[in-house]
RNA sequence: UGGGGUGUCGCCAAGCGGUAAGGCACUGGUUUUUGGUACCAGUAUUCGGGGGUUCGAAUCCCUCCACCCCAUCCA
């Protein structure tokens, strides 16, 4: 746990410190309409992960408000990918529909409150009535109705007795709210629909922004994390809390950016419509970003656990690069897999002058892996080897079997070609070799070097095999459509050959084949007369890359022109205030401008400087300090006064206190109120400006970090910073830096 | 365009006024009976641009720019 703490853990750990949270309650809400993909993954590991690190509970919970898409077929896959995942939710799941009529209940409340009501405007008028982001819109003329009529209304809603789109009930907020989901936010709307668990019992259904909020409160949830296309709903979010007055503490909703890989997609609507186009042969198809591909392909929970650990928790879109995946995947298979051989694209050798066969133990680990097994592997004089390991004029660099160069058969002996046979239409079909007898692998007295070793099968007791390789689904890294598809993203080879003991030892279900990568045995198609094996991932391949990029696209590191945009022209006003604070006061063009454009600010301003004559010190503090605060309060809310700004100016003027240590008074001024010259006494911040008492600090400082002080030396002015730095920490900020400065420079000259 | 967000290496991402973390990718080298692994080394004089404040700014202030989200009776 070096690893730095991403924002959510930050919020979530102050949250606890402050008391606000007795227990940290998450959730899992998934709605059950689709497959759960690598983007939930991410979002089971942030909630549980949470959850389990600060020993609260995380739910899972359905979120099954729309009864015409759902399904239980979603909820078991929903349920076993964070099984898979390796969480636990509790003694049971809970689904939102359990709270329908509790839901049903607020929702009355919320009516005899006056804050809802039921409108009975068609779908086209509640559109246009919205108005637009940048039209406020209007309230309908039904939201007038009598509390008693409404009431009614929305019993007989529930009751069934109105078609669907005839009336919905919806808060009463604001109609032009500058954030859309405030206006007037829909809360139920009649639906005629079965739902999967509620049977015929409704003929309403609440809407997410009613029912997520409220499902989080009754479920005791501190903290509602979900992605940042809610960031709107949250003001919806808090209205409905703090309007039912629900008792306190409300849960919070946090949000982080979703995940997005190149190369691939990962929305639900655009993995249905793959699933159902049948561009991909269900939702577990190996190339699908969906948790049952990835199951099916031969992913391990470990490796996507620690993906999601890899790529952190921020606010930015962002897109990871698919290789971070894949790194991850073979960087846990490393570890785990046993290695064995398989010839992708068979290529017939016969060692002419070996007689007989022999059984090879060949360990199933490399010696870099702390792990034991073995198996049998037969050998022969004929054998079979991978096309790509032998070339009759290999480029250079080329370390496999060439007519001039032997190579090892990994585990067995070395070979050396003696003829390459060709078919009629010059293809290479087979080739005779010879093999060193002393060579034989573990008591090899041949002394003969070879550049590589290479993988093999014998002829007859190899067993056929097929292999399905998959590649990325989309030839496109941020894919749109259909047409971005690879068409080749899924390779099937019938015939390779692989050595016996896989197929009858099973000695697992994952296995590196050598030199290739990392397959697996499919859970669904697998039978022992036809094993089919999935590539999970290929090995990395530094030779087949060299050979790529030999025509490199050259990096063009375009920077697209900054576009200045133009600045709105002052007032006149403005621009006499702009003159007097330039041509008067003397302040720089900046500060001046900021000010003058600012009334709130400049009226500040002004207040200071009729106690202090200081005007460039007064207006830098007004402008970069007060200007910072009175973005969180209004003037009249802020704890300090002018007054007060101009007695802490006056003590930088009087050099009684730095501009450092100012800052931190100012800090103090804007918590508590208290006065300037009251906290430097209290606190004894005068600063020291003695050369006799600094100097001391700093030579102690020059011996400690000898390293340091050598870089500086050869030219590394960054270090200045670090000395001060030092110095400061050492007085608690009330050396002078300036001097500091100086002192400092001449020491180290 | 109103509102809400976000910009730190090719891709993620720490950092919250005092030497620009880390991972992936990339490039060298060492080890290796996997062109794998492991190990070592290299890779941002600079944090979207421009100003300002400060002894000192990725961090504070001003301003401009770019991208994302919001006008489903979806979630």
């Amino acid at each position: 746990m070096s690893k730095s703490k991403d924002f959510l853990r930050t919020i979530v750990e102050n949250d606890l410190k402050s008391g606000k949270y007795k227990e940290i309650v998450t959730r899992f809400p998934p709605e059950p309409n689709g497959f759960p993909h690598i983007g939930h993954a991410k979002s089971i590991i942030i909630n549980f992960g949470i959850a389990n690190d600060y020993q609260g509970h995380c739910n899972l919970r359905m979120d099954d408000t729309n009864p015409t898409t759902e399904d239980t077929k979603y909820v078991e896959a929903l349920k076993d990918a964070v099984e898979w995942l390796g969480f636990n939710w509790g003694d049971s799941i809970c689904f939102t529909s359990n709270y329908f009529s509790k839901l049903y209940d607020y929702a009355i409340e919320l009516i005899k409150m006056d804050r809802a009501y039921i409108d009975s405007l068609s779908e086209d008028e509640i559109r246009e009535y919205r108005g637009s982001v940048t039209k406020s819109g209007k309230r309908s003329k039904y939201a007038e109705r009598s509390i008693e009529e409404n009431l009614d209304l929305f019993e007989r809603m529930k009751k069934g007795e109105f078609k669907e789109g005839e009336h919905v009930l919806r808060a009463k907020i604001d109609m032009s709210a500058a954030n859309m989901k405030m206006r007037d936010p829909l809360l139920y709307r009649i639906k005629h629909a079965h739902h999967f668990r509620a049977g015929d019992e409704w003929s309403i259904y609440p809407m997410y922004d009613f029912a997520h909020c409220l499902s989080d409160y009754i479920e005791g949830v501190s903290h509602s994390i979900c992605t940042l296309e809610f960031e709107n709903n949250r003001d919806v979010y808090n209205w409905v809390l703090d309007t039912l007055g629900l008792e306190l503490p409300h849960p919070h909703q946090h949000e982080f950016a979703r995940l997005n890989i190149n190369y691939t997609v990962m929305s639900k609507r655009k993995l249905l419509e793959l699933v159902q186009g049948g561009q991909v042969s269900g939702w577990d198809d190996p190339r699908l970003p969906t948790i049952a591909g990835y199951k099916r392909r031969g992913y391990t929970p470990e490796s996507i656990l620690n993906f999601c650990d890899q790529i952190g928790i921020a606010k930015a879109n962002s897109m990871v690069d698919i290789s971070q995946l894949e790194f991850c995947i073979r960087d846990d298979l490393n570890k785990k897999a046993p290695r064995v051989m398989c010839v992708l694209d068979p290529l017939k050798v016969t060692i002419e002058n070996y007689k007989g066969r022999e059984v090879i133990d060949a360990p199933y680990y490399p010696d870099d892996i702390a792990k034991d097994g073995s198996r049998e592997m037969p050998f022969s004089n004929e054998i079979y080897i991978d096309r790509n390991d032998f070339m009759e004029q290999p480029p250079k660099g080329y370390y496999r079997l060439t007519p001039q160069q032997p190579v090892r058969l990994k585990h067995a002996y070395i070979i050396k070609c003696k003829e390459i046979i060709k078919d009629a239409n010059g293809n290479i079909s087979e080739i005779k070799a010879e093999y060193y007898p002393e060579s034989k692998s573990g008591c090899d007295s041949s002394s003969i070097k070879v550049k590589s070793a290479i993988q093999w099968v014998e002829a007859k007791q190899a067993k056929p095999v097929e292999l399905r390789l998959y590649d990325r689904l989309f030839k496109d890294e941020a894919p749109e459509g259909l047409e971005d598809i690879n068409p080749n993203s899924l390779q099937i080879i019938k015939d390779a050959l692989i050595e016996p003991a896989v197929v009858s030892d099973k000695f697992d279900e994952r296995f590196q084949f050598e030199r290739e990568g990392y397959f697996y045995a499919d859970p669904i198609e697998y039978t022992d007369t036809n094993p089919v094996f999935n590539k999970i991932v290929g090995l990395k391949d530094s030779w087949n890359k060299k050979k790529k990029t030999t025509s490199n696209t050259p990096k063009c590191p375009i920077k697209k022109a900054q576009i200045d945009g133009e600045v709105i022209p002052m007032s006149t006003k403005q621009q006499g205030l702009f003159s007097r604070y330039t041509i008067d006061l003397g302040l720089n063009s900046e500060v001046a401008n900021t000010l003058a454009r600012d009334e709130t600010l400049s009226n500040f301003y002004e207040k200071t400087l009729k106690k202090l004559h200081s005007p460039v010190a007064l207006a830098n503090i007004v402008v970069n300090e007060v200007a910072r605060e009175l973005k969180q309060v209004q003037v009249d809310e802020l704890k300090f006064n002018a007054e007060q700004i101009s007695e802490l100016i006056k003590m930088i003027d009087d050099e009684i206190v730095s501009s450092k240590i100012a800052k931190q008074i100012f800090e103090q001024m804007a918590k508590t109120g208290e006065n300037p010259i009251q906290i430097v006494e209290d606190k004894g911040l005068i600063q020291i400006s003695d050369p006799a008492k600094i100097l001391p600090i700093i030579d102690e400082i020059i011996i400690k970090n000898p390293d340091n002080v050598a870089k500086f030396k050869a030219g590394n002015s960054k270090l200045l910073g670090f000395f001060i730095g030092q110095v400061l920490k050492n007085t608690n900020g009330k050396a002078n830096p300036k001097i500091v400065n100086t002192l400092v420079i001449e020491r180290l000259k």
